[in-house]
Parts: structure tokens; C-alpha cells; sequence
DNA sequence: TATGAATGAGAATTCATTCAT
DNA sequence: CATGAATGAATTCTCATTCAT
């Protein structure tokens, strides 16, 4: 089963949904592919295991690692790094958890429908508390949420894909050798500290 | 030829690269799958004109919004509405737009690869030239840009399907109809907006 | 044993030799599926239990129906009487001797070949009496057999049937709502007495 | 599209429905197996077409045999014999139709329950002029249809497998040669005219 | 005696692409 | 410029069978 499951993340997370054959989850998984369909069902069912699987554990991670007595700015710092680490340690979790959302619940199990839910709950919690205490003010919490989640998707995307992409950006190489040497720094650069500092200045009061 | 790219689009924004079938575009281009390949080339050929089509007219678009004499803070909030004016309009750009991204330039022709970095260069040089006046404070503009795109390209994604979700979340409404209700209440909300504001706010100088 | 012989009849009889899963006996067995291979052995094994389970019991019961003192007319129509009797409670039987003669014998156990041959021998020995002392006259025993099962076997099929079918004959009731009350009743109608008659008169001596 | 059917024909008539594979019959075809489900759709259509084909083939050809002009007796003896010939010459028809049947209807298209319709109200009219004309006494016609089918249909496949089941009866060769010369002699005679001699007699006034 | 797990072989179906017309 | 037909190569999924426990 961890096997499966492990191979699976890595299939759909480098090739969609669409993209991903259960020959290669298979293969990747070192098991036969009716294997796959013994334990876990089809198509459909194994991707609903992996969302699951993948972000039912950051909900827990990121939970964990935050504390009752912390500061709320602290606490709302630890969620969005929190997250940062995951993707960090986990590179499927931002192409997976963006077709989740993307998706629009296709194909979306209920158990995971949860796991999205909880997960910006726990944001929810922390901006309230801000709120209430007049630290933070009065702020869309979906729009930050939203902006957290796609910021550090998108850049753990590009970040990986930067160097097999090199042929591509070669134009903009030769044409503005400053602002392709600009982007790759950012690129390349730590976002979560970016993505945090940002953050905190647009929903804190004042 | 336009006839080809809108069924594509609408095809390929449903579904993504692989998951599009080219006799589903034909069907929904109302054209033969040989006339398809006759004028555009292949799947890859066929998806990178339906991106570069998509993409290159949200450049045009945007660009054209902003003038000149605008103070820079609103050239930054027009670009942001020029950006959510075009999805709103047009809802094929987000999904188009994050399989582009998140496919890590698999299947994106240089075309679109020059696209995506002509819409960034633009809010580099809003937020430069905001830099040198003093009036916003040295941000990392990828992360600006990922923050804005990322917020969008969600919002719009979850709205559109909101509805057909509502089994998904009934979990949760039944669970906490207050949770519940706020979501609702953020995800049809107007977050154009409050990603202005947000973006502005944390950007700007002090 | 019992369970799984049941079981297998019951799918076999539904489905075929080739269309009856051995996933779908166990499950309707309520036994594993390694156990079937354990007690049985291969489907084709399984097949042969399951016919000359039921051919055997049917050969038994006609056996034990028919009596020596009996007029030879009678014999006959209780050999009609008997096969149809054994139709009507065990359901199962036309569909698997369908099967097994149109199988033409491929999947078909030396057991079950001398089952379908005593059974029509018993018919062969009424016709063989009945033309020795002039009440029959000479005719093709095997084509009364044929006649007989044939007669039966079709339409316990279709009788069983007819009611989920009533959308198709639909086109058939609004085109000619008179040929289709009639054929409804035919079809609901006891047949075996009908058969019985037609039996007799045709094989009777003047 | 005549050399799908015509392969499909030979092989679901070989095989059934479900024994039959789409690979042997695209090669049975001499064409490709997407080009089968180019022209015909699945295999369940495939099936549909295989049955209208034939059954309706049968219909056109027992319709054509049979004048206004005849005498009713010659009538029902045309159409047995129309049958049967149609049997002698194109063996698929007993299996193909006894699965139509005996499938109760399950995959079988409205064109497929019209054609058995079409044929089996031949039969009636037939019957019901004898009757009218006082030469067939009243008889229950769905028997008489079911008989002549069962007849025909068994003893075909019977005949058409007998050679290869040697093996299978060779039990009875040695235990009663006498019986298996008898049966060997029915099953490879001319079963038409018996079936058009004992139908006559069943039905015949008087 | 019974079973959960595993698997190689094959089955149905789809798909991108080509080509003659 | 357009299209119906054809196809090789995958792709998803099923199935009969085995085996360690």
C-alpha cells in the first residue's frame, strides 16, 4: 500500500491525472499494476488516495507545529512556513493540491473535500484571533489563503522546472540578459521568507 | 482557423493537455480532426497556439489599460483588475494558465514562454518604478506576481465550480454551518478587490 | 461444496461459461476464491461440477417419475411432464443445457456427456415401446428430443424474460396491439400441456 | 463494414458473445480492431449488428420462399424448410439466435427484438389461415414456433460438433454400440423433413 | 481447510496521427 | 482546403490462477 501510494505521488504529481499511466504508477511503485487494482481500485480511486494522502499529512504536519501559547503574527508565520516546508520536503504536494482545487472537486473524494477544508480552517483561526485581539485587521481570509497556497505553488513549480527550461527562456536571455539574471535570483531565491514578510504586512493592523 | 482554437481552448481548459482528446476539440471546434492537423500541426502544436492565443491577448489587454501618467500605485492596481477583468471574462485563462505553469514548460512553446514573461516584465517595471519613487518598498516581484496570479487563478477556479460542489461540502455545513456560510460568502465575494488592497498594502513603502 | 456448486449454477446460468468470473461465483458462493480452486479446481472443473449437478438430478427425477406399469402414452407425457416440472423449480437448467449442447461439448465433461445421453436414451426407450406395440409410429427419436427440450428451454427463457423486456416488444404493442396481447399470453400460458399434446399427436399411429 | 460483420458473425457464432474477443474478430475480419469501433461502435453494438444481420437475412430469404398462392400446409412446410435451409447454409444462425433469445433480451437492440417479432408473426399468419380454413386445428403457435426453432437450432450444433466430440461419447460407443450407431444415424440425417413431417401432424385437424 | 495478496496474460477501448480522395 | 477511413500503439481494467500463511 505505501508503496503504491508512494509511487503514484510521484507519477501524478510529475504527469496530472490525465498524463499519469498506471503502467508507470506501477512500474514506479515496483508492484504489478493489477496489484494496484486489488488494493486501492481504479483510476480514479488512486488519485483520491494520493490527494489524500499527501494532504491529509501536511494538514497534520502543519498542525503540530503550531502552539497554543505562540504569539498570533508567530502563529500565522508557522502556518505559511509550515506549509513552505512540506512543499519544500515534498515537491508533489503544490502540482497535487493545485489540481485538487483546480479541479473543482472532480473526481475529489469527500475524505479530501476535508483534508482542504481543515487546512484553511486552521488559517481561518489564526486571522480571527488576530482580529479579536486587534493585531490583524479585517481581511478576506480565502484571498489570503489563496495567496499563500498559489505563491508557493507556483514557485516550487517554476523553481523545479527552471533548468530543464533553460532552451526556453534563452530569448529572454539574449534580449535582457538583466532581467533573465533578475528572475533566475528570484527564482532560485528563499520565497517562504518573502511570501511571510508580505503576508504579515498586508493583513496586520495598521 | 479561429473556429480550431476556441473549441481547443474550451477543450483544453476542461481538461488539460492530456486529458483533451483531439477528436473532442474537433467535435467542439465543429470541424474534421484531419483539418485540424492540416492548419495547426499536432496536439503540441495545437495546445502551445491555444496558450500563446490566450495568453498574448491578456498581454495586449492589460498593457493597454495602463497609461503612462497613472501614479504607480494605481498602474499596480489596474494591472491586478486588468488581470481579474480578463479572467473574469474569459474563464479558460486560469486553468490554461496554471497547466501552463505547472507544467514546467512541458509542451509550452517559446512563444508563450515569451508571453508569460512580457505579463511579468510588466508588473516588474510598475513595482521598479514604485521602488525608485519611494512609494513602495523593495519586494521580491516574483513573489508578488505568484501571490497575484496564484490568488486569481484560485478564486475564480473555486468559484466557478462552488456549486457543483456542494455535495462535497455538506460534510461540512452540517458540521459547522458557520464555517460554512463565511466560505460561501468569501468564495462568491468580489476578490478583485481585496487582492488590490492586500497587494498595495504590502508592497507599499512604511 | 454445496455453496459453491450453488453459487457457480446460479452465475453460469446468468452469465455463461465464458461471461460467469470466478470473483463473481465466489462472491456469490460466499466462499474465497482460492477456495473454489481448493475443493473444485479450474473453472473448467467447476463448470462440469456445476452441469452434471444439474443434468444429473434432473436424469434422477425423470428416472423416478416414470413407472413400468405405466401405458407407454402416458410414459411419454410424463417425461415431458417431468423435464418441464424440474424447468419450472430449478430455473437454472435451460440456460446451462442451452449452453452446454450449443457449447458443442467444448468445456463439456465425459460425465455430463453421459448424463445428456441417458437422459434422452429414457425418451428413446418410450419411443422404441410405444412403436412395438403400434401405438407410435416410427419417427427420428432425436428429433422429438430436440423438440421437446428445445420447446421448453426456449421458453421457460423467454416467458422468464418477457417482463423486462416489455420495452422492447413496446414497438411491437403500438403497431399491432391485438399480435401482442395474443403472443403475451402464449408466452405467460403453461406450455407444458401444449407440448404434451402436440408430442403425442405427432408421434401416435394414425 | 460486410467483412466486419461477416467476421464478427463467424466468431461470436464460434464462441458467444462474451467468449468471443474483439482481437480475434478484427483478424477474422482482416482489419484493423479500431477500425471496428470506427464503423460500429462497441462490442455490445457489434453484437446488435451480427444479430439483425443474420436474423433479419433469415426473415427477408423464409419470406421470399413463401406464395400467396400455396396451400397452408405447403406454407408452414416452406417455412420450416425456409429455416432450415437457411441454417444449412449459414451455420451461425442456431447460436447466434438461441443467444438472442435465451439472452432474454439483455444487449439486444429494438431492430434485433423486431426481426424475431417479424419472423415469429409469419408463422401466426400461417397458422392462423390453416386454422381458418378448418385444415390446422387451434393450436398454441409460440409452441409450434419454439419447437421447430429448438429443433433446428439443436440439431445443427449437435450435428456441426458431433466429429469433434468422438471422445465425448466414446464412453457410450463401448457401452452400448448399438444406441450410439442409432444416435450417430439421427443426429447426421436429414432432420428438415422430419421436423416438417411431425410439425404438419401435431397441427393438422382431425 | 481457508484466505488475502499477488500477478502474467489478455481483454475492451481510446487516441494521435496519416492518407487517399 | 476538407474529410472519411484506417491503424499502431497505448491505456484502463479484468481474470484465472497461484502461493504463503
Amino acid at each position: 500500500m505505501r508503496r503504491i501510494i508512494d509511487g503514484a505521488t510521484k507519477v501524478f504529481a510529475a504527469s496530472g491525472f490525465s498524463g499519469a499511466s498506471v503502467d508507470e504508477i506501477a512500474a514506479a511503485a515496483g508492484v504489478n499494476k493489477a496489484t494496484i487494482y486489488y488494493h486501492v481500485g481504479d483510476k480514479e480511486a488512486l488519485y483520491g488516495a494520493v490527494l489524500h494522502d499527501v494532504i491529509g499529512n501536511t494538514v497534520a504536519r502543519v498542525a503540530s507545529l503550531i502552539s497554543e501559547e505562540q504569539p498570533v503574527e508567530e502563529k500565522l508565520a508557522t502556518y505559511i512556513r509550515g506549509i513552505a516546508a512540506t512543499v519544500e520536503e515534498y515537491p508533489p504536494l503544490p502540482p497535487v493540491m493545485m489540481r485538487a482545487v483546480e479541479s473543482g472537486g472532480k473526481n475529489l473524494p469527500a475524505e479530501v473535500a476535508t483534508d482542504l477544508v481543515l487546512i484553511f480552517g486552521m488559517l481561518l483561526a489564526i486571522l480571527e484571533e488576530g482580529e479579536e485581539k486587534g493585531v490583524f485587521e479585517p481581511v478576506n481570509p480565502f484571498v489570503v489563503y489563496l495567496m499563500i497556497l498559489g505563491a508557493l505553488a507556483f514557485h516550487r513549480n517554476v523553481e523545479a522546472t527552471w533548468d530543464e527550461q533553460r532552451e526556453l527562456f534563452a530569448t529572454l536571455r539574449d534580449l535582457d540578459a538583466g532581467l533573465y539574471g533578475k528572475l533566475e535570483r528570484m527564482v532560485k531565491g528563499n520565497v517562504a521568507d518573502d511570501v511571510v514578510r508580505m503576508v504579515l504586512k498586508s493583513v496586520s493592523a495598521r
